[in-house]
DNA sequence: GTTCCACAGGAAGTGCGGGCCT
DNA sequence: AGGCCCGCACTTCCTGTGGAAC
């Protein structure tokens, strides 16, 4: 089976054959929703007791919800949504958890038109033909908010509407959405509805209309960053279902927790790296996963994410760094502003965009700096006069592919002779 | 002790595009 | 359509700096 052939059949083998590492990847994947959500259970039962009184058909007090990204927040409430749904349907009471993401539906027409949507969703279309589909677009915001109102009013249960990210909705397109959904109750006789916003962004609160704010958060909530224990915990949870019997080193479990904890308790981070870490193991046909692996993996998301950063840079930064890679591949390991920005200056005649001033191009450098693609050092070389060095402290291949593939490949298109004349 | 280098980086201003109100 | 404001990318002008060289 591992006999060497070009035959197109034999492709695929290696990968097909029993693995050795994984039992089932996707339990890795932060879209995975556990059973247990280790270290929240006090996040769990407080949004439990707040939304209690829905199985009693009374309105939930609204809800907001803070925490850092991978805390756990989304998850801790799906989970009690789920178990909400199905205690009330055992009980025969109505309750309806509705879950949105305020990253992708982002404007009041779209909130309104997709809880709309998700109500009626699940019914039978022949049961109620008084009611109509709102259309993705075209109608008055107005007519869609009385639409949807007539949509929740004809049930008798309590409807709890989850608005995920919702800092992104508020920053986008003002809190008009907000104050028409606290308000809702109001015009409602014999249904109920309350509100649980989840946000990443403690600062979000200033956005707010102080009588939105107050309705909004008659509960708050803080889901604090996990620590290395805890994450260890979490990674062991999931890695039980997710990786073979043996597969993983004693080690590799507290190393991505620790490494994970340092960049503030964030369990996706830490599931990335373990399973990455799993499949750089599963790549190079090894049985288990070692911490030489971890380490990888931690290299792999920086470079990752280095790269992806690099792409975004505007055109005159990826140029400034550009020039920075010549004098590192001139053999200058460290380098000072004054050299970056003399070849800067001789080398965009060659190109045909404008020439910013040295005290602009010292911005770019900073900001290069800030974004951790170079190191800068404030020196002082007496008569020699004060200046910034820098330096890359990781390999400058990946940064040299990304910046000859972007900006429409300009600056890949710089004659190799004109380089060398520069450089002198 | 004095000079003076080679910049850093603050302040203030310009020009431009986008969003918003009227 | 027109006016207004805001943020941004960038410029011009400027003052400040620490130590090697004199």
């Amino acid at each position: 089976m591992t006999h060497d052939t070009n035959d197109s059949p034999g492709l695929f083998d290696k990968f097909l054959s029993e693995n050795r590492i994984f039992r089932d990847r996707e339990v890795l994947r932060h879209s995975y929703r556990p059973h247990i959500l280790p270290h929240r259970k006090p996040q769990i039962d407080q949004i439990a007791a707040i939304l209690a009184p829905a199985l009693q058909t009374e309105t939930p007090s609204n809800i907001l919800i803070y925490g850092k990204t991978g805390t756990g927040k989304t998850a801790s409430v799906r989970y009690v949504g789920t178990e909400l749904e199905s205690v009330s349907a055992r009980r025969g009471t109505i309750c309806r958890v509705i879950h949105l993401n305020c990253e992708v539906i982002d404007t009041q027409y779209r909130v309104l038109a997709q809880i709309s949507k998700m109500i009626l969703g699940e019914e039978d279309p022949s049961s109620d033909k008084t009611r109509i589909h709102i259309p993705m677009t075209g109608w008055p915001t107005d007519q869609v908010y009385s639409e949807l109102k007539n949509q929740i009013d004809t049930s008798t249960g309590v409807f709890i509407i989850i608005l995920d990210e919702i800092d992104k909705l508020v920053k986008k397109s003002g809190d008009d959405t907000l104050y028409n959904l606290t308000r809702i109750n109001t015009d409602l006789s014999r249904s109920k509805v309350s509100i649980i916003g989840i946000s990443n962004d403690l600062g979000f609160k200033t956005f707010l209309d102080p009588r939105v704010l107050s309705s909004l958060s008659e509960e708050e909530l803080v889901f604090p960053p996990y620590n290395a224990p805890q994450l260890c915990d979490i990674l062991q949870q999931r890695a039980a279902i997710g990786f073979a019997e043996d597969a993983l080193d004693d080690e590799v479990i507290p190393l991505c927790a620790a490494l994970a904890a340092q960049e503030h308790g964030d369990a996706r981070r830490a599931l990335d790296l373990l399973r990455i870490s799993g499949e750089l193991a599963d790549r190079g046909n090894g049985s288990k996963v070692t911490i030489e692996h971890v380490k990888k993996a931690q290299a792999k998301i920086e470079t990752d994410s280095m790269v992806e950063c690099i792409k975004t840079l505007p055109t005159q930064s990826k140029i400034v760094l550009y020039c920075m890679l010549l004098l590192h591949r001139a053999g200058q390991r460290i380098f000072i502003s004054g050299d970056v920005t003399r070849i800067y200056k001789e080398l965009t005649p060659f190109l045909e965009i404008d020439v910013l001033t040295a005290r602009r191009i010292s911005d770019l450098i900073s900001e290069l700096n800030m974004l951790g693609v170079i190191n800068t050092r404030l020196v002082n070389r007496g008569r020699h006069g004060r200046t910034k060095e820098m330096w890359f402290d990781t390999s400058t291949e990946k940064i040299w592919e990304v910046i000859m593939e972007e900006s429409d490949g300009r600056l890949a298109q710089v004659d190799e002779q004109i380089v060398i004349q520069i450089m002198r």
